[in-house]
DNA sequence: CAGTGGTCTAGACCACTGG
DNA sequence: CAGTGGTCTAGACCACTGC
């Protein structure tokens, strides 16, 4: 037990410690879940950067002053999160949205015959992006106050030259400073690689709200159908380290050939 | 290792036997792994029921002649799984649709403000049950030839008096022989819970086709909607143990106060 | 209090990767 | 070949449950 460290180790995992808090829960924490903490910080930290191998286990072990088995318990659930990749004879690597074997991790639809890889690239289209004072539901979700400012992006992807998902994405400024339809426009890989490369925030998990709606007003332009037609809409809340929400985005899928997939366990 | 076992112990897991195979892959099978398909086997051949505890990790690593370890990382991929159900200091249980604290855990519609339990649960209604012919596209997701016996079960889902979901069941007649609309009538709790204890068919995972549709003949009637009002229409493949499909679902969803919830990580 | 799952360790060995 | 993650073991101890 790494409790009777005195060497100055890193930052002192003691259950003890945790243990003592004020009356209420005991709130017991196994040593992984400290360690995994650590570890989550450092990746935040900006310590290893998305794609980068960290170190060893056993390297880990020694600078957390725990055994080996109790960091692989830790990493073991950071991957199983997909926070990191765990490459046999290779590493553990931080996991990233670019240089994925599928183009958009969170995307979930696929066409309706064939898989994705006959289909080839969406094509993408930037029609916006703006500095914006946040509306108050985007403000809400956020976690910002009503009237902060937000870049709102609207944009388009089309399969095999079909106009397809209509998307309006709104980001908090600050983290974001910077970001044009410009750079958005010429950054080729996914948009959320993008945002790790250019501006360190990693998107991690997200929740998705979907719902069918008729085509209305700028849909039925840019997505080329008639008013009325049922649209997916798809409301989407992307969250970074520590269960932040650092996006909101509404988009409006065709499924005339394509569908959402989800798989239920 | 447990190798060299001569006294009679279970199906002795041997490494080097399955590594035996023929030229191709090594098929090198981790010994945890050979257990879980063990204790899969024992889960499909009934010798512990939905909501019965299975043996204790010490008992069953005497019994595999195995370290309580390699048991324990077995059971962790089939709890990682919703297979089986852990529960400090109870015991391990075999994973179930009825008693469950959730109503229907493979529904992910859920009201749009507040949560599901102040909702109260859904009212069901079934609208017929019988046995036919399978059509083409049926068959083939259930892994039938075109023609093969099916039942098909249509009912109602109403949310506080509303009805918002129409779904369209299919089933292998076999496996459900005995299946009417009045057993379904009477049962209380979730369909799947009736499939566990009647016809000991456990659903284990399932994969849905989400769209966008707009609202025809029985469907406008049966929710009380006008034509065209867009719906999201849900097919489900579900499958019980060994891969198996064993139900196609079809339902179609009201969403004007209800979403379809998922999340993506 | 006994029995269960949960944590932690230490050490041996295996499988995979790349130089 | 060395270094990495992956497997397996044996044993000690902890936390939770219910009698």
């Amino acid at each position: 037990m790494p409790i009777t460290s005195n060497a100055p180790a890193e930052t002192l995992p003691l259950t003890s410690e945790l243990s003592a808090g004020l009356g209420g829960t005991p709130a017991f924490s196994p040593l992984y879940q400290q360690i995994k903490v650590l570890i989550l910080q450092s990746l935040q930290g900006g310590e290893w950067k998305p794609g980068e191998a960290i170190p060893s286990e056993m390297d880990l072990a020694v600078r957390f002053r725990v055994s080996q088995g109790t960091v692989r318990k830790a990493i073991d659930e950071l991957a199983a999160e997909n926070l990191l990749v765990r490459r046999q004879g290779k590493g553990t690597f931080v996991a990233t949205h670019a240089a994925q074997h599928v183009q958009y991790r969170f995307l979930r639809l696929l066409p309706d015959s064939g898989d994705a890889s006959t289909e080839g690239p969406a094509e993408r289209r930037i029609i916006e992006c703006k500095r914006q004072r946040a509306p108050a539901d985007i403000a809400r979700a956020l976690g910002l106050r009503s009237g902060d400012a937000v870049l709102q992006v609207r944009r388009v992807l089309a399969f095999q030259g079909v106009p397809t998902i209509l998307e309006d994405l709104w980001l908090p400024a600050a983290p974001f400073k910077g970001l044009t339809a410009e750079r958005l426009d010429t950054y080729r890989g996914p948009m959320y690689a993008l945002f790790e490369t250019e501006f360190g925030v990693r998107m991690v998990r997200a929740e998705e709200k979907i719902r069918a709606l008729p085509a209305t007003a700028p849909a039925t332009d840019i997505l080329d159908i008639p008013e009325g037609t049922p649209l997916l809409s798809v409301e989407r809340i992307a969250y970074t380290y520590n269960d932040l929400p650092i996006e909101v985005r509404r988009g409006l899928y065709r499924t005339d050939t394509h569908h959402y997939q989800n798989s239920l366990s």
